[in-house]
DNA sequence: TATCAAAATTGAAGCCCTTCAGTTATCATA
DNA sequence: TATGATAACTGAAGGGCTTCAATTTTGATA
């Protein structure tokens, strides 16, 4: 194996000692021109690489004294639309402080987020700003032990038990708006089409589909939320099952856990020949970019996805920055859009 | 400043040398199940983390020895579709060979690739997979040092003159492959909505465009070929534009850089009162997973981007571990999908 | 040309680990 | 109990860089 070229050999070839290399190599001012340029050249001459690992160990401690320091998302799933918005969110703030981006998935497994946490961790990110997923059969230890060992990170959903840095909506709040919306526009009979169990999210959004319904003067039952997914292939084969064969009792609405369920949905629909939103109306949740491009743009919960990455990303460095910071949960308000899949209900 | 608990701090509490300690971090055998025991207690009790810069200075060279290593990927723009299946590809790929995959973009800045490529590199990856931007302004410098460098890398897109490893589809064939489609069903005033310039896919489309016009019957006209964009908004206003007042000399087609482009300008014919075929035939390319979800599918080429992904995955491993690989070009076939946006001109 | 403060340069100490030759403890066998 | 063979443990020597007190050089001034 070819030996590596080291700070000492550049120092010899260019007959000055080591630490006017390193001086050189840092740009630390110091040296003469002439000097500066004879290194340069020799370094350029040898192929010289610093070894990166060397210069952290050298330098004060451990941080990224070298390089501009970075940072870490790891989210579900890349091109989720909504993180997709998340991540352009605090990639703009970060930017702007000088911090670099790396984004990592756990593909909503809860041993690859680990994997995702600690390939980041060892690679010299200040912190990570982290989608948890919540696996039930999981302890959330290594979220825990993270919080223990004091390294900065920022949750994109709360974690019950676990007080850390988080920024997120009130899911339950927003869920039931789209609830009230439908409810104020005469439909009695509404369904929600649920999202995987492993999100906090979903969880929330079918309890503030309850409540809202239980304030009212109508019913709750438990039949009216229906477990569904969170991709558009969820929402599409839940929709073709459940309004297949059902034309007297049909729920004349639907709330759906987010904007790629409500898509599959109204395709579903339309391929039974039902029209949204005269025969059906369909709430999303999100409000991503693609919801309002639609020929019939759809009616959402509005989540603001970039300010939800900006801020999370605001947190996060200032607990690097400031390391004493507190925990701070952040709750962004939601609102309804109220665009073209939803109307009274037939009759 | 607090300071650093090292593996001497723990050897100590523990009655052991720093050689122990060692061995036990990283599950070595020779070490009895008690002092193993006794050691880990410790570690726990002082929340000592290793520190990754000094292991891997310490270990034989500069490689990743203690954890997975890892592989970078720099992308244009996260949440573009046609990245995001391209990324799935190669991740799940790298996975099985147990690498782990950090995305970083260059958001089509011909500086920021260079700032990503740099981020990922100081942090030890072994490679990287490029979508490079190809400003006409810039030297593409980086992507020559990095050659010169020995650094391992596999880019998504050929470079003029840039002899290595490169994984994509033949884009002027590819896109000739729509003309002819259209051609062939009868239309004789096709446009073309090109991409921008900072990608060679584009002007490779622009050119598959003109010669599969020109080696027809047709003559080919400059004008056919129109600057857009990439993004759903540019083909939805472009669109707008063109097709405004243009109730006679209208093209009856149009081939589109890419489906968002194609989707923008479905938008937007819709809203011209236009439909699809009838009045406009539209053909996209790419065939990203949106293509084929729409309430009238798109014809589109066919990009097999998870396979593009694979692909470059595995030549970037094979030139990792054999450090010796010869430079390698793949191209793979495009095919034309015809759904439902294409069909014979009116009258 | 002599003087001296400022600028430039030196080089050994230290950063935290891993490695491995050498030493010591262990335990089965004679 | 003595004897090896083997297992367990030790600790100093790197690994490539940065730092900084100490030294040397520079160049303006007397």
């Amino acid at each position: 194996m070819p030996k590596r070229i080291t700070i000492s050999d550049v120092a010899e070839h260019a007959g000055v000692s080591t630490g006017t290399v390193s001086a050189v190599l840092n740009d630390r001012s110091g040296v003469r021109d002439v000097t500066r340029a004879r290194v340069r050249h020799v370094i350029d001459e040898l192929g010289y690489q610093p070894s990166a690992s060397a210069r952290r160990l050298g330098g004060l401690g451990e941080r990224d004294s070298v390089h501009p320091p970075g940072i870490g998302i790891v989210v579900k799933e890349v091109g989720n639309p909504f993180y997709v918005e998340v991540v352009k969110g605090a990639r703009h703030a970060l930017d702007a402080r000088g911090y670099v981006t790396l984004i990592s998935t756990s593909e909503g497994d809860y041993a690859k987020e680990g994997t995702a946490i600690d390939a980041l961790r060892n690679r010299y990110v200040g912190g990570v700003i982290i989608a948890p997923v919540l696996d039930t059969h999981a302890d959330l230890s290594h979220l825990f032990m993270l919080r223990r060992s004091g390294f900065p990170f920022v949750l994109l959903e709360t974690v019950l038990g676990l007080p850390t840095n988080a920024v997120s909506v009130d899911n339950v709040e927003a869920s039931a708006l789209a609830v009230r919306h439908l409810l104020a526009l005469g439909h009695e009979r509404v369904v929600h089409f649920a999202g995987p169990t492993y999100t906090r999210h979903s969880q929330d959004r079918s309890l503030g589909f309850e409540r809202a319904f239980s304030q009212s003067s109508l019913r709750f039952d438990q039949g009216q939320v229906i477990s569904v997914g969170s991709r558009f292939e969820d929402g599409y084969s839940a929709g073709l099952e459940f309004f297949r064969d059902r034309s007297g009792s049909r729920p004349t609405a639907v709330t759906c856990f987010n904007d790629l369920v409500a898509l599959g949905l109204i395709r579903a629909l339309a391929d039974l020949g039902l029209s949204v939103p005269t025969d059906v109306s369909v709430v999303g949740f999100d409000d991503i970019p693609a919801a309002s491009y639609l020929t019939t743009p759809l009616t959402t919960v509005h989540v603001p996805q970039r300010e939800l990455g900006r801020q999370a990303a605001e947190i996060l460095v200032d607990a690097i920055e400031n390391a004493a910071s507190e925990p701070k949960t952040v709750l962004l308000d939601a609102a309804l859009v109220d665009r073209a899949t939803t109307g009274p209900p037939r009759g």
